[in-house]
DNA sequence: ATAGGGTTAG
C-alpha cells in the first residue's frame, strides 16, 4: 500500500485500503495519512475528500490524531483550497512546524503575503521555529511586499539558525533582496553561498534585470556558463529579456542558439521572451518565426507580437492580430490596449482611440494606470485637452507616469500655469517629479514664449539636486532658437558638452535652428563638419536643418550643395531649400523647385505656400502668386493662414495696388497683425497713398505688439513711410518695456527697399552689429 | 525557491 501511494497509484492504495476494511483487518491512523500523502502528491482532491470523509466517520481517535490532522491541513494546503486547510488548521491543538508550513506556503502560493507573515509570527510567538521549508516562503512573502526591514530581520534569522547553507533558503534570500531592490545586497548573499544551483544564478539575473541592471544580468549569465551550470528556461527567458531591454543583437541570438542546443523546451513563457526580443531589435520576421512556431500561446505572447508591430508602425497588422487572437478566443487585457491606445496616440486617430476608450470601460481596465495614461496621452495627441483632463481627474490612482503625460500634454501646447499647477498638485499628492516632469514644465514655458521662466526652472531642478539629461538641454536649446535666443542657445549647446553630455541627432538639429544669421554661420559649418566625422549628415532630418541653416546664414550655395546630395527628398528639406531661395530673392529658383517637388509626387503643404507665396512678393511677380495661392485654396483645400494672405498682402503692395490689398486684409478671416499693416504701410509714401498711411499708421500704432521682432517690424514699416515720428514712439516703447534697442534708422529705410527683414536675435550682445551686416550683406547681393 | 508583455519628455 504504502508503495502503491509513492508510485502514484493512489486509487489503487485506497481500493487495497477498503479491502483491507471489509476483512475487518486493523488499521491504523497512519495509514489514512500514508493515502493523504499519496493524494499529495497527485494533487488528487477528490479522492483525499473521501479519504477525509471516511476518517471522520472512524471517530475522534483517528480524526483528533495529531499526524492525520497535519497531513489533512497539508493536503488541503497543497490542492489550493484555503477555506478546508484553514479551517481544519484553526481546529489543530498541537499545531506543529509541518501544519504551519504548509499554511504559510498556502497563503504564499495565493499571493496573500501578509496572512503568510502573520502566521509566520503566530508560529514563533508560539515557540516554534522556522525551518528550511517555511523561510523560503517567508522570504517570498517579503519580495512580494518589498518588505525590506522584516526580510532583513528574517536574514538574521537564517544566520542564527544557521540556514544560510541550504540553496533553498540563499537563493531565497537572493530573490527577496532583488524584489526589493537592492540588489547589492543580493549579489552579497550570492556571493556568499558554498553552492549554488541554476535557481540560484536565475534568482541573481531575474534580480539584476528586475532592478534595470542588464549589462550585470549579462555578465552574471556568462559567468553561470563559465561555471557550467545548464541554464534552464528561467535562466533563457530572462537573459532575454536582458538583452531586448539593451537592445543587445548578438547576445539575444546567442541565447536563443543556446536554447536550442540544450535542448530547452519552448514554453509560452520562453518562446514570449524571445518574441520580445526580437521585435525589440528590430527583427520582425524572426519574431514572426518565432510565434507561428509556438504550440501554445497566451495573452502575452499575442501582446508582445501586437507591440512588435506598433513600433514599426504597422498598426493595420497589428489590428489584424487582435483579430485573430480573438478567434482564439483570448481576451485583450491592460496591456493590449495600452500598446493599442500608444499607437492610436502616434497616428493621432481619435476614432480609434475612442473606440478603445470604449473597451477599456466596458471591460474595467481604467482601473490600471497604464492604460489611464495611455488614454489620456491618446487624447493629449488628438487635440483633446479637455478629455484627457476628464479621464486624468477620474483616475483613482495616480502614477509618476500618469502625472507626467498629463504634464506633458500642458507643456506642448504652451499651457505653463496649468502646468505649473499640476506640478505643484503632485508634489501634494506625495508624488515627486523626475526629471521628465522637469522637461515638461521648462517646454511648457517655453512653448508659451516665457523663456525667463523656462530658464529660471532649468536653474531650480540643479538645485534640487534633478541633474539635466540630454532631453532637457536639447529642450533649452530649441526652445532657446525658437525664441529668437540664438546666441544663447549656441552658448547653452556649448555648456551642454562642458557639463559632459555628449549631442546626439535631435539636440544637434536644435542648436542648427539657432544658427540664422551670418554671425552664427561659422558654428552652423563647425557642426556641420562634426556631423560628417560622425557620418550623421545624410540623415534626413539633419540634412533638412542643414539646407535650412546655411540659407538663413547667407550661404545659399552650399545649402543647395547639400541639398543635392540627398537622393530620396523628401518634402521638408523642399521646404527648406525654397525657404533659402526665397530669402536670397531667387523667386525664379524657388518656383521651379515647387514644381519638381509636384512632379516627384510629392504633396505641397501650407509651409510650400509660405515660402513660395514669399519669394513671389520678393520678386513682385504677381500673377505667379495669385496662381499659386489659388492653386493652395482650390486643388490642395488648404485654409490659408495669415501668413499666406500677409505675402499677398505684401506682394500687391509692393507692386503698387494697395486698394487690392487693403480689400484683401478687410476680407480675411484674421484679425491684421503687424506685419501685414506695416507692408501696406510701407508702400503708401511710394504710391502716394497719404490718406491710407494717415489711417494704417494709427491703426498699426494701436496693436502693442508683445515681442520684440514685431515692434522692429513696426518701425522698419514706419522709417520705410518716411515717418520718422512714429519710429520714435515705438523706439520709446520699447524702452520702456524693457526691449532691445532697435537698428539706426538710417539703414533701415535701405533696407526696408531692399526688403530685408531681419529677425531679431534678443540674446546676441552684438545684435546691432549683426543687422548691420546683414543688411550690408543684402544690399551687396542686390547690387551683384 | 527563480521566469515573459504595456504608459510619459527634446
Amino acid at each position: 500500500m504504502s508503495s502503491l501511494c509513492k508510485q502514484g497509484q493512489i486509487q489503487q492504495a485506497v481500493d487495497l485500503v477498503a479491502e483491507m476494511e471489509l476483512k475487518n483487518l486493523r488499521i491504523g491512523p497512519e495509514v489514512y495519512g500514508e493515502l493523504l500523502q499519496g493524494c499529495v502528491y497527485e494533487r488528487a482532491l477528490h479522492t483525499g475528500r473521501q479519504i477525509h470523509a471516511q476518517i471522520v466517520k472512524k471517530g475522534a481517535i483517528f480524526a483528533m490524531n495529531e499526524y492525520i490532522e497535519t497531513k489533512l491541513v497539508i493536503f488541503y494546503a497543497k490542492c489550493d483550497n484555503p477555506e478546508a486547510s484553514n479551517s481544519l488548521f484553526r481546529r489543530v491543538r498541537l499545531k506543529n512546524v509541518f501544519s504551519w508550513a504548509a499554511v504559510i506556503g498556502l497563503n504564499c502560493r495565493k499571493g496573500f503575503y501578509q496572512e503568510a507573515l502573520l502566521g509566520f509570527k503566530e508560529m514563533q510567538e508560539n515557540g516554534l521555529l522556522p525551518d528550511n521549508f517555511v523561510l523560503p516562503n517567508v522570504l517570498k512573502a517579503c519580495g512580494g511586499l518589498e518588505w525590506i526591514r522584516i526580510g532583513k530581520v528574517v536574514h538574521g534569522l537564517v544566520v542564527k539558525l544557521g540556514c544560510g547553507g541550504c540553496v533553498f533558503v540563499a537563493s531565497s534570500l537572493v530573490d527577496m533582496y532583488g524584489k526589493c531592490g537592492e540588489v547589492e545586497d543580493a549579489r552579497k548573499v550570492f556571493d556568499g553561498m558554498p553552492q549554488r544551483n541554476a535557481v540560484a544564478w536565475n534568482s541573481m539575473i531575474v534580480g539584476y534585470v528586475q532592478n534595470g541592471l542588464n549589462e550585470e544580468a549579462i555578465e552574471v549569465f556568462y559567468e553561470m556558463r563559465e561555471e557550467g551550470v545548464e541554464p534552464t528556461q528561467v535562466t533563457l527567458s530572462s537573459f532575454l529579456s536582458a538583452s531586448a531591454n539593451l537592445g543587445a543583437l548578438q547576445d539575444g541570438k546567442q541565447g536563443h542558439a543556446i536554447a536550442v542546443i540544450c535542448g530547452i523546451e519552448m514554453t509560452t513563457n520562453l518562446g514570449s521572451s524571445l518574441i520580445n526580443f526580437y521585435s525589440k531589435v528590430g527583427l520582425i520576421e524572426d519574431a514572426e518565426s518565432v510565434f507561428s512556431r509556438m504550440l501554445e500561446k497566451d495573452v502575452v505572447t499575442w501582446n508582445l507580437l501586437i507591440s512588435g508591430y506598433v513600433q514599426i508602425g504597422e498598426v493595420d497588422k497589428a489590428l489584424n492580430m487582435c483579430h485573430l487572437m480573438r478567434l482564439e478566443n483570448l481576451r485583450f487585457d491592460s496591456v493590449t490596449l495600452a500598446t493599442l491606445m500608444s499607437a492610436f496616440a502616434d497616428m493621432r486617430n481619435l476614432k480609434l482611440g475612442k473606440e478603445g476608450h470604449c473597451y477599456c470601460i466596458r471591460n474595467n481596465l481604467e482601473s490600471d494606470v497604464v492604460v489611464v495614461s495611455s488614454i489620456v496621452d491618446m487624447y493629449a495627441k488628438c487635440e483633446k485637452i479637455g478629455c484627457a483632463r476628464r479621464v486624468f481627474n477620474s483616475s483613482i490612482t495616480k502614477d509618476l507616469i500618469l502625472w507626467n503625460t498629463m504634464l506633458a500634454a500642458f507643456a506642448e501646447l504652451g499651457h505653463s500655469g496649468e502646468a505649473l499647477n499640476l506640478f505643484y498638485q503632485m508634489q501634494l499628492e506625495s508624488v515627486p517629479p523626475n526629471v521628465i516632469s522637469w522637461n515638461s514644465l521648462i517646454l511648457g514655458f517655453l512653448n508659451s514664449g516665457q523663456v525667463n521662466e523656462a530658464k529660471d526652472m532649468f536653474l531650480q531642478m540643479q538645485s534640487l539636486g534633478v541633474q539635466p539629461n540630454l532631453v532637457t538641454w536639447t529642450t533649452l536649446i530649441s526652445g532657446l532658437a525658437r525664441s529668437g535666443f540664438g546666441y544663447e542657445a549656441i552658448l547653452t549647446f556649448q555648456r551642454m558638452q562642458e557639463a559632459g553630455v555628449k549631442p546626439n541627432v535631435v539636440s544637434i538639429i536644435g542648436v542648427l535652428l539657432a544658427c540664422i544669421n551670418l554671425a552664427s554661420l561659422q558654428i552652423g559649418r563647425a557642426l556641420h563638419g562634426y556631423l560628417i566625422r560622425h557620418s550623421l549628415y545624410l540623415s534626413i532630418p539633419i540634412a533638412t536643418s542643414l539646407v535650412d541653416m546655411y540659407a538663413k546664414c547667407g550661404d545659399r550655395d552650399q545649402a543647395k550643395r547639400v541639398f543635392d546630395m540627398i537622393p530620396d527628398k523628401e518634402l521638408p528639406i523642399y521646404n527648406a531649400m525654397i525657404s533659402g531661395f526665397a530669402l536670397h530673392g531667387q523667386a525664379v529658383e524657388a518656383l521651379a523647385l515647387y514644381r519638381c517637388l509636384k512632379e516627384e509626387g510629392l504633396k505641397p503643404d501650407n509651409i510650400t505656400f509660405t515660402n513660395a507665396l514669399y519669394a513671389c512678393s520678393h520678386a513682385m511677380m504677381v500673377s505667379e502668386g495669385l496662381e499659386l495661392f489659388v492653386d493652395m485654396v482650390s486643388n490642395h483645400n488648404i485654409n490659408p493662414s495669415i501668413e499666406h494672405y500677409g505675402c499677398m498682402v505684401s506682394l500687391l503692395s509692393r507692386c503698387g495696388d494697395l486698394d487690392e490689398a487693403f480689400r484683401l486684409i478687410s476680407a480675411m478671416p484674421y484679425k491684421p497683425d503687424v506685419q501685414i499693416l506695416g507692408s501696406l504701410l510701407a508702400a503708401c509714401r511710394e504710391h502716394n497713398k497719404i490718406e491710407l498711411e494717415e489711417y494704417l499708421s494709427n491703426q498699426l500704432l494701436k496693436l502693442q505688439p508683445d515681442n520684440s521682432g514685431n515692434y522692429v517690424a513696426m518701425s522698419n514699416a514706419y522709417a520705410a513711410a518716411g515717418r520718422w515720428d512714429e519710429v520714435k514712439k515705438v523706439r520709446q516703447l520699447m524702452k520702456e518695456r524693457g526691449l532691445r534697442k532697435i537698428p539706426g534708422c538710417s539703414w533701415i529705410q535701405v533696407g526696408e527697399e531692399l526688403n530685408v527683414f531681419v529677425a531679431g536675435d534678443k540674446s546676441h550682445p552684438e545684435t546691432e552689429e549683426i543687422y548691420t551686416t546683414l543688411a550690408l550683406l543684402r544690399m551687396e547681393m542686390s547690387f551683384r
